[in-house]
DNA sequence: TCTGGGGTCCTAGGACCC
DNA sequence: TCTGGGGTCCTAGGACCC
């Protein structure tokens, strides 16, 4: 039998504000999302005043200030830098790891004869060298693997490891859950489960699983079966691609302009194109969209988005951010107070295949010279021969092989001789 | 005045193409 | 008179996660 340990860091983002700011130890910290709009981390003091996950802070200033919450502005760049300091010291743990999050990993336990042991050698040195402390839950499935270390750290008892190997624990720790506590599981799902007359986490496991899966679909059938310990999801060792990149951000009032909805979107464009880029990523689609602020129920609503295709070889002048306006251009509606926009890069695709010196500036005699190679091309043997994608560099291109192509190729000077 | 941002997966209808 | 069906893409929305 499989045994997997999932390791969480405790209170994540307020650890890490921790880290440099000794003084704050004891206190209650909070941190705050983009724009200090809402808490998004809480240490166990604030936890313990009632301060909620989500909780807006303009609501709730004068509590904090009552009680001396510190709070702190997000800063991802730190916390990504202590993520992956915390899963190198992981990896000494076990070699199988599957970085879940920012804040936690699966590991795969086997072959250890002290269970336990280990996961207290594992988190005294995660403490000892990072600085972060963290629980761990042990246990055959992901799933149970989740539920144990939240035994792990709602129980003073267990100095931060959990494990529920037999069925004898898992039933005592399920008996302490709600549905909702489940992984996978919210109001939604818990309202739904409840119409069939599935109210806890044990009816959930001893339900008959071709039933659930006839009423609730697959994925709440493989729920039935990770609680009875029969594992559904394996790990996943090596980080897969990102199949859509977002770029997003709240305006911190208003918008009515059109101009200033478009200049937000080009910066939305060039942050997308950055990590498109460092993934070594091409995208297929941009969509762009836009909502009002559901908070202002007054005010008339309004949400839209409008995708444009990156794949077609016409637009030889169009870059990413064209794209984009052109977008938005489509869902551009006056009259309307906007609050929030954002773009999204789809139909992402490996650009191994486009060498370094197959891109170039658009609007250069290089791109013109490609524009008209991939015309001759496309004219001969179909407009699907060869298809152009917009790089991830702004105002770039790259090449991208179509379905059918013949003549694809990864050398910049073959390909103008393939164009003649 | 002020309520996050970044993901995944799924479903469904309509448009459009062949 | 009988009036297809499969596939894909786009838009929209739902649900969940961290």
């Amino acid at each position: 039998m499989g045994v997997l340990a999932l390791v969480d860091c405790n209170n994540f983002y307020a650890s890490c504000e921790r880290l440099f700011q000794p003084r704050l130890k004891g206190q209650p910290v909070v941190v705050l999302s983009n724009n200090d709009g809402c808490v998004i981390a809480r240490s166990n003091e604030a936890k313990a005043l009632g301060v909620g996950m989500g909780d807006p802070w303009h609501l709730n200033k004068q509590k904090f200030e009552k009680h001396g919450v510190v709070v702190r502005s997000s800063n991802y760049t730190l916390y990504g830098d202590i993520s992956g300091r915390v899963v190198s010291v992981l990896r000494e743990f076990s070699p199988q790891l599957e970085v879940y999050s920012i804040d936690e990993a699966f590991l795969s336990f086997d072959g250890f004869a002290d269970l336990a042991g280990h996961a207290r050698a594992l988190r005294s040195r995660v403490l000892q060298w990072t600085g972060i402390p963290v629980s761990v839950g042990i246990a055959p499935t992901k799933m149970l693997a989740k539920a144990a270390n939240r035994v792990a750290k709602k129980a003073a008892d267990c100095d931060g490891v959990h494990a529920l190997l037999s069925e004898a624990e898992q039933t005592r720790a399920l008996e302490g859950f709600a549905l909702t506590d489940l992984w996978g599981i919210a109001e939604r799902l818990a309202a739904r489960l409840g119409e069939i007359g599935i109210r806890t986490p044990l009816q959930l496991r001893d339900a008959d699983p071709s039933l659930v899966r006839e009423r609730m679909g697959v994925a709440i059938e493989r729920m039935v079966l990770e609680l009875r310990g029969v594992p559904t999801q394996s790990l996943t060792l090596t980080t897969p691609a990102n199949k859509t990149i977002l770029a997003s951000r709240s305006f911190g009032r208003a918008v009515v302009e059109r101009q200033e909805l478009e200049e937000s979107i080009c910066t939305h464009v060039a942050r997308a194109a950055e990590k498109l880029r460092r993934q070594n990523l091409v995208a297929g689609a941009v969509m762009v969209f836009v909502t009002t602020n559901k908070f202002k129920t007054e005010d008339r609503q309004y949400a839209a988005s409008r995708t444009v295709d990156l794949s077609v070889a016409s637009a030889d002048t169009m870059t990413l951010s064209n794209a984009a306006l052109t977008a938005a251009a489509r869902l551009w509606r006056p009259g309307y107070r906007y609050k929030k926009a954002g773009i999204t890069l789809l139909a992402l695709a490996q650009s191994h295949n486009v060498q370094s010196d197959l891109w170039c500036q658009a609007d250069t005699p290089k791109s013109k010279a490609l524009m008209r190679v991939l015309d001759a091309i496309n004219a001969e043997h179909g407009r699907d021969t060869l298809k152009l994608a917009a790089s991830g560099i702004e105002r770039g291109w790259g090449l991208r092989s179509g379905q059918r192509s013949p003549h694809y190729t990864t050398d910049w000077d073959d390909l103008l001789k393939v164009g003649g």
